[in-house]
Formats: structure tokens, sequence, C-alpha cells
DNA sequence: GCGGGCTGTTACCGATTTGTCACCCGGCCG
DNA sequence: CGGCCGGGTGACAAATCGGTAACAGCCCGC
């Protein structure tokens, strides 16, 4: 699992690489803008923690450049007050943010967080058990079998399914997570969703093995 | 996820409790500082978010008293300028401040913030004793034994009684968490609910080992 | 412009959950 | 004794939930 900081402050870069490095991640360190632009094309990071403010553009910046190419997590750090940075942070897609100071423990346990949110793999196929899911190309395959095609909300569904195999899933957080807020009457919505994926990827979709439903409380994937 | 909003200002009031219903959160408005400690055991909230300056007794009590009890991200709203106030209010335990005037996009960023921080998000299952309570696939775990499937009124009800196991917790108040304020004719409810809930969980409905009622008062949950 | 896949919408069925009513029991008190 | 009250129980009706089907609008490639 590899990381990328991006700090102009050399002693807080090297305090957090330290931390980092001790939990078992590589580290890939960044001084300004430019570098940590280079530095994330050439080491491909699971993760970026950006402060914003840089002497050269600003995290804001690399958090676009970032977005614009990955939806790896991307964790901001801001100094406490800036509440305008907090909101433009979040609406450029940031999934976290740390109020300096902050201790290490703060972010180390905020990274794993995050990298267990993300599914851990955010670029290649994910797998459990018997499936895999290619989310580049939209298709899922079940054992040995070839590969199924899915469409980009199936693929969504699959996704936070997958994320959390063997766990129940609650159906307000696959609603957010499938078509990212909506009122209230769109259980319509996922009900025609799972319907339409069971027929593809169950042998029975009355009887279905693998995505099953928790009455009351959500679905959950479940892989043997 | 329930947030509490304490104001004295009735517009203010209703602005901040429309953002943030239409952002999906679930909310329990109070005028007062009395109102507000009330509401605030009975309806459990995640967070609150109060004014510093009320009518009755100040933010900093209603702050104080919540702490006392727990340990939810409190917010605290001011008008600008007062340091003292700032100073004061994180002493006091607050995890967050703002000043007035703010947008409701700044505050929801910040509630947003608050929550992931608390790691509210994804609540995992809460416990006591041999009772483990999983809120999100409406489960419940006694000892060893495998999972039960619990209604989503039967959550509610394990909830509250869990988050004061030992504890006689008042027919009003689990009227007022379970339903969320009726009128009173509905004590019928309630014993209906908890009939149907010991079927589930005691060995002997007739002779309850978790479930007491208080007759008088109202029920208790035993774990030992 | 046409056809096909994808997505959202409406309607209906059966099962589960929830609300309501009626009645039982035991304790208390006039 | 007899009525009242708080609680427990069972039966039944109403509301909600999940599965399914049918259909309409949309977008996109041909």
């Amino acid at each position: 699992m590899k990381i990328l900081i991006v700090d102009d402050d050399a002693d807080l870069l090297a305090l957090v690489a330290f931390a980092l490095t001790q939990a078992g991640y590589a580290v890939v360190k960044a001084g300004d803008a430019p570098v940590a632009l280079r530095q994330f094309e050439a080491e491909a990071p699971d993760l970026a923690i950006l402060d914003i403010n840089l002497p050269t553009g600003s995290g804001f910046d690399v958090c676009r450049a970032i977005r614009a190419k990955s939806r790896i997590p991307v964790m901001m750090l801001t100094v406490r007050g800036e509440e305008e940075d907090l909101v433009k942070a979040l609406d450029l897609g940031a999934d976290d943010y740390l109020t300096k100071p902050f201790s290490p423990r703060t972010l180390l346990a905020r990274v794993k967080a995050l990298l267990r949110r993300a599914g851990v793999e955010s670029g290649g196929p994910m797998a459990a058990g018997r499936l895999s899911l290619d989310l580049e190309a939209h298709a899922l395959r079940i054992g040995e079998g070839e590969a199924l095609r899915l469409t980009k909300l199936e693929v969504r569904l699959m996704h936070i399914l997958l994320a959390n195999v063997g766990h129940v899933v609650a159906t307000e957080r696959l609603l957010s997570h499938v078509w990212g807020r909506r009122g209230s009457g769109d259980r319509q919505l996922l009900k025609q969703l799972v319907h339409r994926l069971r027929h593809k990827i169950e042998d029975d979709p009355a009887n279905p093995r693998f995505l099953r439903t928790e009455s009351g409380a959500g679905y959950r994937l479940v892989v043997d």
C-alpha cells in the first residue's frame, strides 16, 4: 500500500512519513505541487495526503489534478478555522480532512479507515471468493465462466457490496453510493436495480445465492 | 443520523433544519436549554449544534450537560468576534465552532466532517455484556449464538435500552425515542413492541431475563 | 430517423411489520 | 365484593416492504 504525502513543512513531512512507514506503508514524499504531480504519475500511490498551503500552486490544484485521473482516497490538511477551505476541499472530491495540529495516531486511524472504505483497490479488478469485478471494463466474472457485462449503475452497486462482502449494507448507504443523494421515494430504483442485477448474475434469481436481501435492513453479498 | 439543533432564533432554526433535512439527516429542534436537554435525553441524537446565546441558561450549560453523559460531537454557534467564547467552548469539550453568519453549505460540510471524524458513519455494533446490536444490519446477537433479525422499531427500542443498560428507562422516553412524539394512548404500542421483542430474545418470554419491566416506571435492560 | 440498451416510473402481489381492539390477570382501595 | 389500573396476551386490520412486470423516455451508434 503506497501513500503520497505532500507538504512544504519538512519537519511535518518527516514526522508523518515516519509514522506511516512504521505502520507498514510505503511512503512517497513531495514538497510542492509540481513534484507531487510527478510523483503521483510515477508512483501510482493508493492514497494521497495533501496540505492545502503549498508554496507553488495550492493543494486544491493537486487534488483536482488527481481527481481528473483517479479515484484514490484523498485526505487534505488544513489549519483550524478555514471553513471555506473545508467546503472547497470536500467539493473537489477530497474524502477526508484533518486540521493541524493532529496526532500521528489520529492520522493513522483515518488513513486506515479511508483505505478500508475505498475497498483498497480503486483501479484494478476487485475480487472476493469466486467474484471478480473489473471497474474499468464494467465486467464481472463468476468463477471461471465468461465475464458478464454490467451497466454503470450495476457496477456501482456491485462495487459497494463487494467492498463489504459478507456484511449487510444498509439501503440508505446503497442509495447514496449508487445515486448520490436522492429523496425517499427511491427505494423503487434500488428494487429495480437489484432485480435486474440478479437476473444477470444469479442462476436462479428467485433464490439468490450471492445477492441476498436482509429484510428491513438492506442487502448483503455472500461469496461462500 | 440524527442531529439536535438548539437556537432561540426561530428563522435560523428553520433554515438550518431545512438544510440538514435536505441532506438526509433527521433533525430535532429546541428553542431553549430545558427543551434541548429533554430532547437530548429522549432522542439520543448523534450530533448537537448549540447556539451560545439562549434565553434560558446558556449554550455552555447545555454543552456541559451533554458532555457529562455522552461523547457525541458538539458544534457551537456564536456571533462574530467573541474570542472568549471560542476558548471556553473548546475547553468545555465542543468539537467545532462556527461564527454567525454562516452559509448552509459551510455548516453541512462541517457537520459531515464531524460525523466522519467521530467514526459514526457505518457505525459499528454497540454492545453490552452478552448482547451486541448491529444498527445497520438490524441484527442482535446474544452470546455466541447466531444473530437474530430485528424489525426497525425493535432496533430502536433495543438501541435506547442498550444505551442505558442497567438503568430504568421511563415509558415516556421510550415512546418518544421509538415513535417520536405521539399522543398518550400509545402505551399500547409499547406493550406490543415489548411483547414481540421478548418473544424474539427471551428463552422464556413470561419470565424475562434481559428486558425487565419496572412497574409504574418503565423498562430496564439487564445483561448480567 | 431507427432500434436497442439503459434508466426511471407506475402498478400489482404476497409477506412482514405495525397499529388497534378486546380480553385476561393480579393488586389496590373504597 | 366490585371497580379501577397497569401490564400481558392474542387476534385481526392497515400500512409498509420486497419482488415482479410492463411501459415510457433517453441516449447513442448506425
